[in-house]
DNA sequence: CATATAATGAAAATGATTTTCAATATCAAC
DNA sequence: GTTGATATTGAAAATCATTTTCATTATATG
């Protein structure tokens, strides 16, 4: 296939997406599962907080080992049964990445892209980038249509980088 | 943080990658296979082969599959153990997705993107994106190092949309 | 408080991948 | 071509993450 010459990309307004509180977070999180005929229970808001409260990306295991300082019997099947009910709701999300795609992190509200560091796990949340026309355009040259795309950055955040 | 109006994203070439021959493939992986020392055997051949004629990623159980055609006594042991080592020489590549990510790809030179069919697997490689602005502005607001960029689009090929 | 039932954790089951191991195939040296 | 060192093999067992089963417990509601 020919090659184009586009600029196809257009950026207008990045900005990494600021968080609301864990507390707040978390209690949001709680009130959509009660809304949505969810009960109310200690291994629940175990794994709750423990995902709202963290600034890194959480595997299962980390979130039973966390989750067990403030709900002692939490069990791992709980913790597994938690992160269901949470990506059915969207209110968090899978990170993919070359390391491993078994993390979960808090989801924010509409489209956006993700900044993960290596080494530690942290991830930082961007959005206003624009690709409908690059889309459009690969769509036009491939003869795919175009879903969805995932736009993500990987490297060390600047504790890991001191360290 | 504070949103900044940036116009980070430059593509200038946009191109889908045009794939070298099934046969041709094969012969240069084998090769290079032998040159790191490796030996060249039957279940190893079923397994390049597979890759290389594949238009589609294919699973470690896909291979095990279509490789048996090729060399009956194929075991799924060596159906790993021959991906882990292509993966390894950077012949092959982990196709991740919001499906899954389980599935492998023959890896193109030097560094590009997918667009992958969420229906029947089929990939696309394309380049000739340059993010680097865009990276240098990502990194000065959260502070991160970036090593790696994934920029990837999911959706249905032609033919999918047709059946 | 009483009741219906959603949710729980332990244990078993599952499914994918890895490890172990004795047998076999490859390849370099003769 | 034969030989021999050893890389590679497949079967079976082991491991690891996740899911299912099930009898018990906790929650919400009246
Ligand atoms: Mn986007
Ligand atoms: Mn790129
Ligand atoms: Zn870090
Ligand atoms: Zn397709």
């Amino acid at each position: 296939m020919a090659a184009l010459a586009y600029n196809f990309l257009d950026m207008t307004h990045p900005q990494i997406v600021t968080e609301q509180s864990a507390a707040e977070k978390s209690r949001h999180w709680l009130k959509y599962l009660q809304q949505r005929g969810y009960r109310l229970t200690g291994s629940r808001r175990a794994v709750v907080d423990a995902l709202a409260e963290a600034e890194r990306s959480l595997t299962a295991a980390d979130l039973y080992e966390i989750g067990r300082a403030k709900h002692k019997g939490l069990g791992l099947v709980s913790v597994y049964r938690t992160l269901e009910k949470l990506e059915e709701l969207g209110l968090v999300q899978r990170v993919h990445g070359p390391g491993g795609c078994h993390a979960y992190i808090s989801a924010q509200d509409g489209h956006n892209h993700m900044l993960v560091c290596e080494n530690c796990g942290r991830v930082e949340m961007f959005e206003g980038d624009d690709l409908k026309d690059f889309t459009r355009g690969l769509e036009k040259q491939s003869g795919f249509r175009i879903h969805e795309h995932w736009l993500q950055f990987f490297g060390l955040c600047a504790d890991c980088q001191a360290a």
